[in-house]
DNA sequence: TATTGTTATACTCTATAACTATA
DNA sequence: TATAGTTATAGAGTATAACAATA
C-alpha cells in the first residue's frame, strides 16, 4: 500500500510508534478509571495533580493543563463547588487569583495520586526490574525531548 | 510526608509511574495536534484508525473505543455528516450496522497516521535504537499486561 | 494599551434512560 | 426476551469572542 512506501522513509521502529499511542491510551482510561468511583474526570485528576505542589494563578493553570482560560474558569468553577479547591486573590497582583487545594482536596488528590501508582505499577509489575529502570530513564527522555519540541517550534 | 510512607510500600520504581502518566499526555496532545488542523478530535482519529482494517458494527466499535453506544451513534453521525464513513446494512443480522471508511475517509486516515508516526519518531529520534528497540518490547509487554489485568478482573 | 479573569455561545464528547426493530 | 441501534436529555470539556477590572 501507499502508505508504507511513504512510511519506509520516515520511520525507525514501527513498533515505537504504534506502541507508544496505544500505552498512553491504556494510561489514560486507568486514570479515568481511578477518578471515576470519586466522580473526577481525568482532566480533574490532573487539576489536582497539579495543585498537590503549587498554587498557581489562572493563567498558570492553563499553560499546565493546555487549556484555555475560559477551560480553567470553568474546571476551578466546578471543583470550587465541589470544595476541592478555593480562589484566593493575589495581594501583589489584584488581576491575578490563585488556586489552592482544601483539605478536603488534598486528601482526595494524594488518594487518587496512590490509587494510578498502584495501578501503574501492576501493570510493570511483571517487567524485570531492570526494564522498569530503563522504561524511567526513556520516559524521562521522552518528556524532555517533547519539551524541546515544543520551545523550538 | 504521609503519602511517601505508603507509597513506599507499594511502589517499585516511582519514576515509571509518573514517566508513563506524563507521556501518555504528552502522546495525546500530539494526536490532538495532528488532528487539529483537519478538524478531527482525539477520538475521531481514533476512530479513522481502528476502521483502516475493519469495518465493524456499532456494537463492536463501541467495545473497541471503549464508548457507550450512544456515543458511537453521534461519532458516527459526526464522520457520517463530513463524509469520512458510511452506515452498511449487515445482511446476515439485520439489527447491525457495519461502518466503512469512504475514499475520503480512507485518504484522511492515511495522512493523519503518517504525521502521528512522523511526529512521534521525532520524539523518539534522539534515542539510541538500541533504546527505541526495548520500547517497543517494553510497551508490547505492558499492552499485554493490561489486556491481562482487563481479562482477569 | 496589555493582561487577568469571567461570561456568552456553540459544539463535541460522554453517560443514562427510553424507544424501535430485529432475533 | 434479548440484542442492535437510535433518540432524548443532561452535564462536562473545549474553543472563540466580547467584556470588566487592573496594570
Amino acid at each position: 500500500m501507499g502508505t508504507d512506501s511513504t512510511a519506509s522513509v520516515v520511520r525507525g521502529e514501527p513498533g515505537v510508534v504504534n506502541g507508544l499511542v496505544q500505552v498512553s491510551f491504556v494510561v489514560q482510561r486507568l486514570l479515568a478509571e481511578v477518578g471515576a468511583p470519586h466522580d473526577l474526570s481525568v482532566i480533574q485528576v490532573r487539576l489536582l495533580g497539579v495543585l498537590r505542589d503549587r498554587q498557581p494563578t489562572m493563567a498558570e493553570l492553563a499553560v499546565l493543563l493546555q487549556l484555555g482560560r475560559p477551560g480553567v474558569s470553568g474546571l476551578v468553577d466546578r471543583a470550587e463547588e465541589r470544595g476541592l479547591v478555593t480562589r484566593v486573590g493575589d495581594d501583589s497582583d489584584r488581576r491575578s487569583t490563585r488556586v489552592h487545594l482544601t483539605d478536603h482536596g488534598q486528601q482526595l488528590a494524594s488518594a487518587v495520586r496512590d490509587e494510578a501508582a498502584r495501578r501503574i505499577d501492576a501493570l510493570t509489575a511483571s517487567l524485570p526490574a531492570h526494564d522498569r529502570q530503563h522504561l524511567a530513564r526513556i520516559t524521562a527522555h521522552l518528556q524532555r525531548a517533547s519539551t524541546r519540541q515544543r520551545h523550538s517550534q
